[in-house]
DNA sequence: CGTTCTATTGACATCATTCAACGCCGGTGG
DNA sequence: CCACCGGCGTTGAATGATGTCAATAGAACG
């Protein structure tokens, strides 16, 4: 499940953890163009759908939910963003943003405008690699993404959203057991495409198997490891397994006749 | 829904729609490696899953679906990839391949290995924003699969992957009407994220409604606006209109107390 | 405080999967 | 040339998971 994994790890030295960014560019050329840093606050928008594209961001605190928008209106969250993670890159393809994103608590990004970024495109071999690694990243967090929406079952796919964030957290060094969800209920259930109210039973059910507590927004996780059995269940829809099992009775029922 | 639409227009001169390619690189460096075209046939695989990441492709002629798999082991087919299509790109994550591609029928690859890309990235700014664009479409794409799968019901979802096929037929010249299905109902289904049975049961009530006409794997779109208006039905979850349905009822409530 | 947003829980309805049986087609081998 | 078989597709009946509707209650925010 997506929940797009630290997408963009190691992009901005200012940045969260401090590590590499795009480009030795602030050594070179655009000595002038220092990064802009800005804070936003809950429900603020970064950008909104169709706006133009105009830089890349990367989340240095705080979280953030990037919202789609149907042919027939309706709204999609299509991942969620943590300190590190790139948020933009939707935009290079008509160079407007697909989709807008918003706020989840007060936060912060670093700004990196495409003149800039391009320079350190032609500059810096580790740096192309580093974006396209990014870009890559998300497209595969979203393809794990599309799997869990279409072959797990509503507490597979719950259990899978909190087994991501929590690795999430860890990579941010923050506790893996323990942690506060910056999003709602209704968030949730959008992202996963289920009812609010399925989402509240699961977490209850959970909470009675003693695998997780919930209070709130806060959550605990009290045993992973039944967290992560709870995707191996095969109560999903089983495709290839189909053929094989009916290729198995087929046999069976000819080996009956025989 | 993505169905990949036309990921990669426009990279490779010596391909489909005969456009400018992944540099004027030929022209200049590598001069001796010039593309490596290959022919593949149907259920042939181009790379599988955990491959090492070592080119990029371009399809020519034919058609592929790319399959992941998730924690479970079960199979789930990720996109269908056309004429013009760049795949591959999955790779810069891991350096190796997150999924596996296998073709549908004879088909026609264009290969651009890492090396040869690099240079091209380095020389040519319209190859930078080719490569870039091309990624963020199949980002944007994936996007709206998302959307798809998780906000509208099987019916929805049928229509939408037909009108997205037509479209992409269209753009290939070929007929926006009629068209032949190059995968089994068993791909669709599993795309879908829906049974196998229910895809059938759809074609048919389509059918039997005039919308369009199934024989086999030929498909005959008849009345094309009426497949679009099914996308517009609000038959499945509505979120944001949940609540605003919510605010409406409490004011309604607290009017009629007033 | 009161309004709004959020969350929980129960009863009910329904869409989609599952299970099962059958027909069609193309290939393969007798 | 026919028979058989495996893959693919269709259809019906039954079950179940999940959405919908409704009522309630606590928290957040002004």
């Amino acid at each position: 499940m997506s929940v797009q994994q630290s997408i963009s790890s190691n992009l901005c030295q200012h940045c969260a953890r401090s590590s590499a960014c795009f480009g030795s560019l602030n050594n070179t050329t655009s000595q002038t163009a220092h990064r802009s840093h800005k804070i936003y606050h809950r429900g603020e928008s970064l950008f909104s759908m169709g706006d133009e594209f105009e830089a890349l961001y990367i989340l240095r605190a705080g979280s953030a939910k990037s919202i789609c928008c149907s042919s027939n209106g309706e709204e999609q969250i299509s991942g969620f963003y943590y300190p590190g993670d790139m948020i933009g890159a939707d935009g290079f393809d008509s160079m407007t943003h697909s989709c807008g994103l918003k706020f989840l608590e007060t936060s912060s990004v670093c700004r990196v405008g495409l003149k800039e970024l391009d320079m350190a495109l032609i500059e810096s071999s580790s740096t192309r690699r580093k974006l396209l690694k990014n870009m890559s990243h998300a497209l595969v967090d979203e393809q794990q993404m599309l799997m869990s929406i279409g072959k797990l079952n509503s507490e597979q796919r719950l259990a899978k959203f909190l087994l991501d964030l929590s690795e999430r957290f860890q990579i941010q060094g923050l506790s893996a057991n323990t942690f506060d969800l910056s999003m709602t209920r209704i968030d949730i259930a959008n992202f996963l495409g289920m009812a609010i109210e399925t989402i509240s039973r699961l977490l209850t059910k959970l909470q009675h198997q003693q695998i997780i507590k919930v209070n709130r927004r806060q959550v605990i996780l009290l045993d992973i490891q039944r967290l992560q059995q709870c995707l191996l269940v095969d109560s999903g829809i089983s495709w290839l397994t189909d053929l094989q099992k009916l290729n198995l009775k087929n046999r069976q029922s000819a080996s009956l006749v025989a």
